[in-house]
DNA sequence: ACAATGCTGACCAGATTAGTCGGGAATTCT
DNA sequence: AGAATTCCCGACTAATCTGGTCAGCATTGT
C-alpha cells in the first residue's frame, strides 16, 4: 500500500476547500465530517499541508482554512509527496537521483525507476480542479436535477 | 514504499535462478551469496515462489532450486505479486473490484485506479528474461571483453 | 475577559517488515 | 544403516510505521 489514510485524507481535504473556496475559511471540524476524517488526525494533516504551502490558516473565531493557491495549480504529486514523503517504490530510487546513479547492489533499479516516472508523471498531472469536477459529475448523476 | 525487500529479494533470486538456467539446481547459499540476500531470510521468499509456481525445488545433496519455466514467461508483475501481496495503491482499490464499483466513502477511487492499472500495466510487461538481459549488458559495459 | 479556533508535541496500540533460530523431512552417498 | 546435505516450516523478535487520541498552548474576534 503505497499511499495511506495521510494521503487521501488530505486529498479529500483538499478536495473539500477547493469546493468552498471564495466562501472564507472552512474549519477543521466542517471538514472532518463532511468528509468522515478523525478531526483531530485532520488536524496534523492540515498542519503539512500548511508547512508546504497548500493552504492558509486563521485562528480565532470565524478562522479557519482556505487554499492558498488554485485548485488547477494543485496536483496530486505535490500533494502526495508532502504527506507520504517519497513515493518511491523502493528505497534505491529518489526523485533526486540521477538517471545514471546506479546503486550497484540494485541491477533492476532502471525497473522501479521507470515505475516511479510513470506514476510521477500520472500524479503530476491530476489538479484538485479536476477531482472536484469529477466529484459533482457523480453527485448528479447520482441525484439528477430537479430542473425540467 | 510500495516495494519491500521481499520483492526485491524475489526478484533477485529469480534472475539468478534464470542466469543459471540449465546447470541443474541452484542452492539457496549459493543464491544469497551471489545476490547479497541473508540466507535464512531468502528461506521464506523461496518458499512462497514455489508456492506459486515459479520455481520447482529439490532436497538433498546435489538439490536445490530452478525456475518452473521459461523466464521470458514471468513477468513482474506475478512474482510481486505473489511476494508483496497486491499492489493496490490503497484499500479501495482490488484487482477484481469492476470498475464501477464504487466505494462511496472514496470518490477519488478512479484516480487510484488509473495509477494501479498503469502500474500492472507496465509490470505485466516486464519479464525475467529482459532482466537477465540488460545485467548482462550491463556487466559487459563494466568489464569490456577482451577479445579484439 | 472569554469563547472560538488553530497549533503543537507527547503518547499509544496494532500491524508490518526484516529478519533469526531451531528442528524436522527428504534425498543422496558411503 | 547411518551420515551428510539440502530444503521446509513454524515460532520468535526488534524496529519501524500507521492511525490515531489527548492535553495544553497560542491567537484572534466580540
Amino acid at each position: 500500500m503505497m499511499i495511506s489514510t495521510k494521503g487521501d485524507y488530505g486529498v479529500r481535504a483538499l478536495i473539500d476547500l477547493a469546493v468552498h473556496a471564495g466562501e472564507g475559511p472552512v474549519q477543521r471540524a466542517d471538514i472532518a465530517s463532511r468528509r468522515q476524517i478523525p478531526e483531530s488526525y485532520l488536524d496534523h494533516l492540515l498542519a503539512q499541508l500548511r508547512r508546504d504551502g497548500f493552504i492558509r490558516s486563521t485562528r480565532g473565531p470565524g478562522g479557519g482554512h482556505q487554499l492558498a493557491k488554485p485548485a488547477d495549480e494543485i496536483c496530486l504529486l505535490h500533494v502526495l509527496e508532502s504527506l507520504e514523503g517519497s513515493l518511491a517504490p523502493i528505497g534505491c530510487v529518489h526523485s533526486d537521483a540521477a538517471d545514471d546513479q546506479h546503486d550497484p547492489l540494485c541491477g533492476q533499479q532502471w525497473v522501479w525507476r521507470e515505475l516511479y516516472d510513470g506514476m510521477r508523471e500520472r500524479l503530476g498531472a491530476i489538479f484538485v480542479a479536476e477531482l472536484v469536477e469529477r466529484e459533482q459529475e457523480r453527485a448528479q448523476a447520482a441525484a439528477p436535477s430537479y430542473s425540467i
